[in-house]
DNA sequence: GACTTTTAAATGTCAGACAATTAAAAAATG
DNA sequence: CATTTTTTAATTGTCTGACATTTAAAAGTC
């Protein structure tokens, strides 16, 4: 591992990318234990502070793990699918709320990934991912549930659907596309109609999805694409109507 | 913007983390300059180091940049898609080597999810995607071409076929499912044979986009899936082969 | 007015100290 | 000898103060 002295790049930068290279390229292994900060001073010729910057750069990335004490240091960290998911969360949300994405688009994105997952769900379901949708299934039909509860049931539910494809890479990529959804979905208020209707839908999926049926699964999320699309537009032109009022 | 004296958990960690909650919750918003490190340490009672340490995960994570000088100090980052692409790559494949996910399972996410893009982009693709489809295709079919850049080609392939979907949440999405295939595929050993193969298979592709035939496009796919595994079995094969001899 | 110089504010880096934590070694205890 | 307690040493976490570097704005010069 070897910084450029010439670089016109921060060192703490260089360094956690050095670092970081070492992982990606397996010079440094799962579990690993780097050298102290003491020690990496002297090999990058540099002063603590600076180590201890990349160091902080690496832990932000789940990249590390530092612990304190006798034969502490810093650890190569296993990255998980675990430790993965949130940070997945955090970013997608970010890149749609600061990057002015459309409601059609987030949702177009979020159900073409969701039916990609539907066939291999349908094909594979625990019964314990059936129940999780059934159970979500009653709270939201139960009438006291908030906008923000009835969202977040949704969430649940989906994440179940996908969940169900038992592919631990389809579920980290689509926990960002489905969770990060939900501020925009809580834009939407929804009327005991509309989460009837939304209710109905969940039900023909589950339905398919426990009799295997992947054809159906794909029917009844192309219903629920355009009917959630159908909602969102009612509720804008509802909106734009009292604003002109 | 506060921390809690109490917690157990390092200053660094819960200062950044009350600024990140502050974006995220658009307290702070793109392109707004937080207080100078000096007035972080004010405002939290930390001293500077502490601070600095802070600022360097969040700008790890890209959620703000700093920049040196008068009237420098840190600004709310604008989390960009193009920001977003190589840290998704990264993380996906270390996500994929760290935690032994077969080639298989890796396989069939990525073709699951492409599988949700092609009827987009058969509707969509413009000019461009096809013709960089068209050349990378060209690309594939020169016979000096070693394996890794026949395999980065196959990226450039697919992700044109991804990026013709014009969605860029699914884009960003697929960016990390379809690359960190690559050091994957790069296992496997090409012979002119299954070149020729595959290149045939991505004409079809290219071929159904530009004719706008979702159709024969998910059916090229769903060879080109099958294709993949198929080879992937011979090669192991005949390694296993070879070990034993 | 256009150019140059100076200044001040901000981040980047360094050096050294002490605090807090923790595992292992050493000592005490029964 | 086995177990418990104490000590020790290594390591990260935090603090303080200094200086270097960069940069935009202010001041000065022609």
């Amino acid at each position: 591992m070897k910084i450029d002295p010439n670089s016109s790049a921060d060192l703490s930068v260089q360094i956690a990318q050095a670092i970081k290279d070492a992982i990606i390229s397996g010079k440094l292994i799962v579990d690993e234990r780097l050298p102290s900060e003491t020690e990496l001073c002297d090999q990058f010729q540099v002063s603590r502070s600076t180590v201890r910057e990349a160091l902080k750069r690496l832990a932000a990335q789940s990249l590390i793990r530092t612990q304190r004490g006798a034969s502490g240091g810093a650890f190569v960290n296993r990255l998980s699918f675990e430790d993965a998911y949130p940070q997945q969360v955090t970013t997608s949300t970010l890149l749609l709320s600061m990057n002015a994405v459309s409601f059609d688009t987030a949702c177009e994105a979020r159900f073409a990934l969701e039916r990609a997952c539907a066939p291999l769900s349908a094909a594979r379901r625990s019964p314990d991912h059936l129940a999780t949708m059934r159970a979500e299934i009653v709270r939201q039909s139960q009438p006291g549930l908030t906008d923000e509860a009835f969202c977040a049931s949704d969430v649940a539910f989906h994440r179940a659907l996908v969940d169900g494809a038992d592919n631990p890479v389809l579920s980290y990529q689509l926990a960002g596309a489905v969770e990060a959804m939900q501020p925009l979905m809580n834009m939407i208020t929804f009327t005991a109609r509309s989460r009837e209707e939304i209710v109905a839908l969940h039900t023909r999926i589950a339905d398919a999805i426990e009799g295997h049926d992947a054809t159906a699964a794909d029917e009844a999320l192309q219903e629920l694409t355009s009917y959630t699309l159908t909602l969102k537009d009612s509720v804008m032109a509802a909106r734009a109507a009292r604003d002109n009022r």
